[in-house]
DNA sequence: TCACATTTTTAGACCAGACTAAACATTTGA
DNA sequence: TCAAATGTTTAGTCTGGTCTAAAAATGTGA
């Protein structure tokens, strides 16, 4: 059983190496999770004990096996909350996260499982981010391109949001853009 | 906001004065929450300067008016949380205490009038305990009476249990009794 | 009433997790 | 190549919550 500290690094750790495709350093772990980069290092030290992590100075922490799995499981978690949020409780999809995060640590697989089978198995979350499996697979989602890379008069749909803040959430409700909605770009603001 | 430990101190505080009618000694808090009365004599402290319990030292804590209010909003979150788990994730009736006990703390008035919405505003919990509202009202249980103080030969309908045990709800399951039975009692066992 | 069993508090320590301030190490740009 | 900028760690402190051991206070039975 990990404490919501250890589980919150892991977190971090794993979603800093994912966009960066390095490790993560001290100083963006402590920028994510607005604490201290010497807070970092004692907690890296405690999660290389626990074989969770393993830190090359300099060049990053980055994940064990083990610690990945916990990283995918807490993700599971809060994607299956969110969705459940939105889709059974009917809040909007830029109230949810701040929730999300207190519900992701509750310790129970089972809990989830069984969520996740109330829910018919969704493959998305609210924001169009892959829900991962009991085994921490997820659909592939490589394929998408960001709006702003997207060339004028190409037809695309979309399928997700990079950027999950409620500012950012409600400016894109504000211009009637959700998921699946269907548009072609034609103009672009740069 | 309250940490959990301060919620399940009041938590405890609140149900040994309902079940003896009198202030919560800090033994009977220590016993019921599996820790030293010198702790308790700690955070009884802290509650009093935070004006949620009064402590008349040989004769109990009693929570103040506030400290009450908050003890009934943390039972609706339990007991609405056991009704979620049993009536929609299809938990059976002896294993939800600890995961109510984890749900309860997660903090937002908001999700948990949301969830009593979803269900319907249930009155009672899967073990006919009633469920506070928003206001901290509860339906009046006291007319239920003790299966084991019941006459021979009067017909009752069982409405709740007294001992929310895992071993005993079990026990019950194997007897086939459960809420809503109504039986005459035709033996007893003294 | 008063000694004793019980209840409560104090004193001092520990752990997790965070902080500040200062020291130390490394990369990198000129 | 080497100093500056950046990144990291150390040392010491703090808070919340817990503990043990010992001291102090109280209610109660004879």
């Amino acid at each position: 059983m990990y404490s919501n500290a250890e589980e919150n690094y892991i977190k971090a750790i794993f979603s800093i190496s994912e966009k960066t495709g390095k490790g993560a350093s001290t100083t963006a772990i402590a920028q994510r999770l607005e604490t201290k980069a010497s807070s970092v290092t004692d907690m890296v030290k405690k999660l290389n004990e626990k074989a969770l992590a393993d830190h090359r100075p300099y060049h990053g922490v980055s994940l064990t096996d083990q610690g990945r799995q916990i990283a995918t499981a807490i993700i599971r978690k809060h994607r299956l909350w969110e969705t459940f949020l939105v889709n059974h409780l009917n809040y909007r999809w830029d109230e949810v996260h701040d929730l999300a995060e207190q519900l992701e640590h509750i310790h129970s697989s089972d809990l989830i499982d069984r969520l996740d089978r109330f829910m018919g198995h969704p493959k998305f979350d609210p924001h169009g981010d892959p829900i991962p499996d009991r085994d921490g697979k997820m659909v592939d989602v490589a394929g998408a391109q960001a709006l702003s890379e997207v060339p004028k008069g190409v037809l695309v749909h979309i399928v997700g949001v990079r950027d999950s803040s409620p500012a950012f959430l409600k400016l894109l409700d504000g211009l009637g853009l959700k998921l699946g909605t269907q548009l072609t770009v034609d103009r672009k603001f740069e």
